[in-house]
Formats: C-alpha cells, sequence, structure tokens
DNA sequence: TGCTTTGTTCGAATTTTATCGAACAATATG
DNA sequence: CATATTGTTCGATAAAATTCGAACAAAGCA
C-alpha cells in the first residue's frame, strides 16, 4: 500500500460516518485530531495494540472521516472537517462539542 | 411490560446514540418521526417483520433517541428533540437535514 | 548492510448485532 | 365471550465487527 485512497466527498455516506464515529477507540481518535488537527498513528496509540488502531483508522478513512498523509516512515491524520461539513452540515461540530 | 421506562436524558450517551441512528431500518424510523412527529410501530413497518422493528425501537428508545407513549393498543413514538438538543446541541439538526 | 521505527496485512477467535418465525400479552370491538 | 389489532418476547441462526498476535513492508539511519 504505497499511498491509501480516499474517498471523494460526494460520496459520503451518513451510515458508514456514523458506524464510523459510534465506537469508543474511533471516537476517542477523533476528538484528539479534533483538537491537535494532525497526527501520526503512534501518537495516538494508547494501550491498544497496533493492529486494532489500524483497523479503526482504516475504519475512518473509509466512511471519509479522515484522511491520511504518508510522510516518511510516519502516516499523519486529519479530519476532513471542511468536507464533512459541506456534505453532513453541523454534524462534526456537534460530535467534537459533545461532552 | 406494562410500560416503558426510558433514560433520563442527563444519562444520555454519545456513543449509545450514534450506534442507534447507525442503522439503515432505524435512522429510517428517525426521519420520518422527524416528519411527522408521532407515529406508532405499525405504520412504520415497511416490509420488516414485527420482531424486527420491535428490536429496532428499542434500541432507540434505550440510547435516548425516541420515547414510547402507551396509548390503547398502539405505542406512540417520537423523537426526544429538545432533550437530545440539550444534551448534544446540533446533533439531531444534523442528522434531520442531512441529505 | 543491518537495525530501528512506523504502520499494514493476515488469520483466527471472540463478541456483538441483526433477522425473523412463533408464541404470547394487552386492549379493543362485535 | 370470541376475535381482531398492536406490539413484545423468546430462541435460534446468521452476519458483522472487534480484538490481537505474528509476519510483513517501507523508510530512515548508523
Amino acid at each position: 500500500m504505497a499511498v491509501y485512497d480516499h474517498p471523494d466527498s460526494a460520496t459520503f455516506e451518513l451510515i458508514p460516518v456514523l458506524r464510523a464515529l459510534a465506537d469508543p477507540a474511533r471516537l476517542e481518535i477523533v476528538r484528539h485530531l479534533g483538537r491537535v488537527g494532525e497526527a501520526n498513528c503512534a501518537t495516538l496509540i494508547g494501550t491498544r495494540p497496533k493492529s486494532s488502531m489500524s483497523h479503526h483508522f482504516q475504519v475512518l478513512r473509509e466512511s471519509g472521516v479522515l484522511r491520511t498523509r504518508i510522510e516518511g516512515v510516519q502516516h499523519r491524520n486529519s479530519l476532513r472537517l471542511a468536507e464533512l461539513d459541506a456534505r453532513f452540515p453541523g454534524l462534526m461540530a456537534a460530535i467534537l462539542n459533545a461532552s
């Protein structure tokens, strides 16, 4: 996998996005990215094994929630906030602001 | 089951709510209720069997997305929009407005 | 080249969800 | 009382998601 392919924002679908967000590990990732903007996978791994986290990043990526940019040996992730907000106005804001 | 018990809005949790919404049958129920305000289960059953729908209503109810009021032989469902918006501002609006 | 770092992929086990028929319960109505 | 009507509960099956170790791949560095 030299580079990831990300879905075009026109093809985002609500149910996969909600499903991606409806998981503790993934919601934690999303909220962290909401604060710091961009982060590589390693900084987001708490106690969980790499393979589990890789799976969660894949789910988030394929639903359109985040984009992964490869830079050297690191994979930098960031939320696709503008595109998400264009397609589902207010959704990510509600998620990120929820207590 | 003489009457349902609904969670207090103070105990709503984001992940169960997102999970409840992240299903085609349930999202359809939610959107229909968003349009008509209140509806009994029967009017919301399309092709799916009653037992499946009953399960979906239970998931929506237990997460706090909707309230079920028993009136005679019918169970009338409505979204808990005000309470949801107080706890997760903008969330349901984003869901209901999403194309 | 050998070693480290970062993250993916594979495969299998476990857990969770969804689906749906059949039986049941409660309320109304003839 | 007998019969619909409305929806739940039970039980079993099937499908999907999660979890995680181990092996692998790519990039950088000594």
